[in-house]
DNA sequence: AAATATTGTGGGAGCGCTCCCAAACTTGTT
DNA sequence: AACAAGTTTGGGAGCGCTCCCACAATATTT
């Protein structure tokens, strides 16, 4: 035998390795998928071959004749122009990509771009015929969206709760309401009183939901909600916590919850070139538990959100809808936690 | 005939295809590859079914019998952890999945994370037979690694010259130090003197090469180089660009080029702290212009890179090496510009 | 020991394309 | 009118798998 096949891509197919092991194509087969009728030692006879000629299985081929291709598309909208500054999707396409290559799945994208002609984007993607399912970022979505994605006959997870039609369609979200809620609760139980909110950007249900969470807190308490208080046009970027934080700053607020950490750090700056003290003078807490909030001055107290995991379960139940394991609408929300920090 | 398969996935082939347009399979396929002999009038013909039927040739069909995929694979390390504030990584994702698309090419994508296994990742990264070529970022290129990129017998291209055996591999590049050197010069255009430098992170070509930049257009204005004003551990990151500036502000500099656009917006933080007026007191540009450099205050001066062009050239680099058009090394130096706004 | 159930193995057909070759039809040339 | 050369079309083989069914080998029951 040669010597050095051991790295490069070997050529041989099914065909080639049964002849080489003394056996039959469908055993290569089997022993290839993990069937269970194959005796113990054709299976280690077969997997020796396999190993030594580190022969993969042919995807177009596989592909073809078992009608999947093993293969996830991933859909995330306007990821550059509109979320700048905020890792979240960065963060969660690397753990779509993590979970899926675990289970041997190769994850395509679909990213919507400025200068591409929306409605042929779509066409592509709904055309796409590679893909045995699709995991959608919410912010995509909307009635005529989902329609497509189920006339596409194929299963698919959206990654954060729809507004519209949410009962029936696949899902994976954090506990944002939750999130929110314990965030302003726990500010109220530090006896803040005026508590400030810098919205995240609107025709988000994360956004919606972080909203909610806070006004609800303030209700349990019976602290009268004062619109005042509540910026209208943040939008999860760095700029907006910034301006948004500015604009609080005219109403003597003792405290101010932001819908996510990019904003909560931008917002501190505001707070500290107005010559205020964190947290003695401005309390403040954010939402994401990213990197950032370990490096402001002072430590962030944050809702901690576990992006990874929501691509983790994306996937995952993805795959179970895929084979037929659960019956759709899978559903899924998954805790939050409070990280009390410094600016608390 | 029914009359709602406008919109929703057919399930018919080519044979169908060709059953209702009255001609053969043949036929039917050179239509839809393009082929040049095909009569005009049966052209039609077929197109017109293919319209009515909205038929997509099944993919992996497709791959099985021309032994191509039309996929190619976008590797990315550490996204997260490490990069975490720069949005280059985003933007230049975008750019190759929208060149990708635009060309009809899918793409898989691989993104190292820190709690996988790296060897067993690039396992499968190296094993992996469904792309046809792979786009690789510079940053984990090593030797080994281009070695076994080789041994694949794919051609692939390296977003960002590689240090190792970079005469014979593909890349797009950046002008890194050209545009740098422009900066500087401009900077001294200006009647800055002492001009200090945050440095990219240590093992990228592009904070060697923007270093590079730097150094040269100082000797040639035979302004000594002084290493106090050069930080060392500067990694692109919004922190590191703060405590860099921090360090440099003891050397009473009057201006500094940091190596993106995102060290830069928080270098300004810094000097704003520390109570100094910019430009007045000290100028300072950037790299990248990437949103962030229109909404510092005041604006930033930068050096424009073609993130999104770096991608496209990639792909269609790629895309010629992958259908013989070019020979390997394809390589390619993309040109940037200085913008010059008010922080200089 | 024979009959039956169980487990293991091989071969054929088929997934939906591409690509080659040969046949049929055009067109042009002498 | 006969032939060469070019253009257009159809059919077969094959890409490398999966999956079903039939058969062989072995284990279990009576």
């Amino acid at each position: 035998m040669g010597t050095d096949f051991d790295n490069g891509i070997t050529d041989l197919n099914l065909e080639d390795i049964a002849r080489l092991s003394g056996v039959s194509r469908s055993t290569v087969s089997r022993v290839v998928n993990h069937h269970p009728n194959v005796s113990e030692i054709t299976r280690r006879k077969v997997l020796e071959i396999i190993e030594r000629y580190n022969f993969k299985p042919h995807p177009a081929a596989r592909a073809l004749a078992s009608q999947r291709a093993n293969i996830i598309g991933i859909l995330i909208p306007h990821i550059v122009s509109d979320l700048f500054t905020d890792p979240f999707f960065s963060i969660l396409l690397q753990g779509i990509t993590t979970a899926a290559n675990s289970v041997n799945y190769s994850p395509i994208l679909w990213l919507t771009s400025a200068n591409v002609d929306e409605s042929a984007f779509y066409d592509q993607v709904f055309n796409d015929r590679l893909a045995d399912g699709m995991i959608v970022a919410s912010a995509t979505v909307n009635a005529s969206f989902i329609k497509r994605l189920d006339q596409r006959g194929k299963p698919y997870i959206i990654i954060g709760r729809p507004f519209t039609a949410y009962e029936q369609s696949s899902y994976v979200d954090s506990e944002n309401e939750q999130g929110a809620r314990m965030m302003v609760e726990h500010l109220i139980k530090q006896g803040r009183r005026r508590i400030g909110m810098i919205t995240g950007r609107s025709g988000l249900t994360s956004s919606h939901d972080r909203l909610q969470g806070y006004i609800s807190a303030l209700q349990h308490a019976d602290i009268p909600i004062d619109m005042r208080l509540i910026t209208p046009a943040g939008d999860y970027s760095d700029a907006s916590g910034y301006t948004g934080m500015k604009l609080l700053l005219h109403h003597r607020i003792d405290a101010v919850f932001a819908a996510n950490d990019v904003m909560a750090a931008s917002a501190m700056r505001a707070i500290k070139e107005a010559g205020l003290r964190i947290p003695e003078d401005i309390a403040i807490g954010g939402f994401d538990d990213m990197g950032i909030s370990r490096t402001t001055e002072p430590q962030l107290t944050t809702v901690q959100q576990p992006i990874t995991q929501l691509g983790d379960y994306a996937v995952r139940g993805l795959i179970d809808l895929l084979e037929g394991r659960v019956e759709p609408p899978f559903q899924q929300m998954l805790p939050v936690k409070l990280i009390v920090r410094q600016s608390t």
